[in-house]
DNA sequence: TCGACATACGTAAACGTTTGCGGTCGGAGG
DNA sequence: CCTCCGACCGCAAACGTTTACGTATGTCGA
């Protein structure tokens, strides 16, 4: 049987409201040293441990974060889920990981998300546009910060600046002398109001050179593989090639090995977000680097910030991305 | 205000039972069809939703489950939490992650996991020794089925068989014509006891070969890249590699890579595990592959039983893992 | 007509905590 | 000696559900 404070109350003689106040360290309650430690003693010789759900019920926190994640699998996840949880943890916050169904709908069901009512939201996603959430209801009742990307301008956040990134990167790819620079990129961002689409789209014309665009759906590692072979078996291929995130980098490394094109010689490759797996190529990708260690620190502290006090002002943060020049597009 | 189910039985002039059964589709209770209708009609409108934390408290279930990892970030885990998150949220489950310290304690706090009271834990862990772990007093209260990794005998599980998979990777090496064989492991799991371990060096010492283990610590991409460069140097390079889990594969690999080593006609390689990210490299991993999402329904399926019953006779699956031969090791 | 029984719903206790308010007791100040 | 104040602690309500039990109404067979 599980033992409650009521148990080390009994035992001790004394009443659950001064038990529940020396564990829970409330200094505005004057409680003497002797009891105090009397409590103290019997709470850890009995094995108490507090019932969460009685606690929940009458103070209407849960001490529960969710983590919003896109449903894509890429290995960014697993970096951001570890990062964050270690922090949660240390802060007395258990992690929820919910997954989002997609852009369409504002509903708690369509976000994917617990029905557990948590404390606040860190969402995570580089990839959708997630203006339509936050109409939601549920965004507007629990404080919520985003990561890689913004719902709407008056919430917190902290992302990398895409645009800047994906027009370095091109540059990059022109300083190369590429002339044809191809954009793979999931369908669902390939259109005007992405800030990477828009990046390179002026970047190349700037440049006197033709926008190439080369879109997938779904923008999964095997049909990305697929579909580019098949791309460039129809229409040649770009001699420069900017993915929307590195996931579709590596697929596409996969399919020019395939398809026995050279990179960097033939095809320059360049990825986005920097994830572990683009340096374990024999050709390492060259990429745009997000800090996610620190991305991760700083949201957590933004969130605790509005859980503590909603009318804050806005905290928002845009860090500048690091393109880090690799083989892949080393001439 | 969040609307309860007092408020929709006084607007409907019923009582806070009949509501109750009706939201919860006690099929035990006897509901008149009107009423039924009614109630489900004004929880619809009123935007009902279930206070969680009050319903734990009485029925004593949470609808959680813990999902505890390994502190190591692989990807493997992205592709585990995917699976096992979709379907848990189909039945009605959320999923909290815990993220486990070790292996050193047995307590709740070591093993860095939820004080939420969860009603079933999913220990995913191909790497480490649980066997502690099982006798704390965690697993003692909970339901717990393990993926990968089995931490007492008496307990559900769904695992790979470990050591035909070593050995069929040995094999496959010796036939290949490899005369020098390392192992290439974490240092905690480079001991006799060790399935993978013991697989290894009796395949080896039956083929009349030398066993040479190349342990490191800690198992990380990043130091097991820079610990085998330095090992090669120092004493010259095996003509084949058997790595403990894929992540130390793909560290190999690039160690190669940085020595001018070509894989696989100066080394060749195989890992373990079949993460995703093994085939999207110039040379596809040889690896054993896991059917990971057959395990995790499998998974799910026994703790719910377990969960319901648990006197419910043990649960206990190995597969026999496939060792799927790609470029890395083809001669 | 009378009980038995099925149906439909209400009453109230219980889950374990937190917290506002009030009470007691000792000592200091008037 | 009375008052007042501060320290320390208990009382009891409240959080929103679930569920065992009880009650009321209607139906049916004897």
């Amino acid at each position: 049987m599980r033992i409650t404070i009521q148990a080390i109350a009994t035992h001790l003689q004394l009443s659950p409201a001064t038990v529940s106040r020396v564990l829970n360290r409330r200094e505005d309650a004057f409680i003497s040293q002797t009891t105090r430690q009397r409590v103290l003693r019997a709470a850890a010789e009995m094995g108490y441990r507090p019932n969460r759900a009685a606690r929940a019920l009458v103070t209407g926190r849960t001490d529960l974060i969710t983590l919003a994640l896109n449903r894509v699998r890429s290995s960014y996840y697993t970096e951001v889920i570890y990062q964050l949880q270690e922090q949660l943890r240390r802060d007395g916050y258990e992690t929820l990981v919910g997954q989002m169904a997609g852009e369409r709908d504002t509903g708690l069901d369509a976000l994917g998300l617990s029905e557990w009512p948590t404390d606040g939201i860190i969402i995570v996603d580089p990839l959708s546009d997630l203006r339509p959430l936050a109409r939601g209801s549920l965004l507007q009742q629990t404080p919520f910060v985003c990561i890689g990307t913004v719902p709407i301008e008056v919430a917190d956040y902290v992302v990398v600046d895409l645009d800047s990134g994906a027009r370095e990167a091109v540059e990059h790819l022109i300083s190369l002398g590429c002339r044809r620079i191809g954009y793979f990129a999931g369908k669902g961002v390939c259109h005007p109001g992405d800030a990477r689409y828009d990046a390179y789209s002026r970047t190349i014309q700037e440049a006197g050179l033709q926008p190439e665009i080369i879109a997938v759906a779904p923008a999964t590692r095997s049909h990305a593989r697929a579909a580019l072979c098949d791309y460039v078996r129809d229409r040649g291929c770009p001699d420069g090639l900017f993915c929307f995130h590195d996931d579709l980098a590596l697929a596409a490394y996969r399919a020019l090995c395939d398809l026995g094109l050279r990179v960097p010689e033939e095809v320059a490759l360049v990825g986005c977000d920097g994830i572990q797996e683009t340096q374990y190529l024999e050709k390492p990708l060259t990429t745009i680097v997000q800090p996610l260690e620190s991305m991760c620190a700083l949201a957590w502290q933004y969130l605790q910030r509005r859980m503590q006090d909603p009318a804050a002002p806005l905290q928002q943060t845009i860090l500048t991305p690091c393109l880090e020049i690799r083989p892949s597009s080393r001439r």
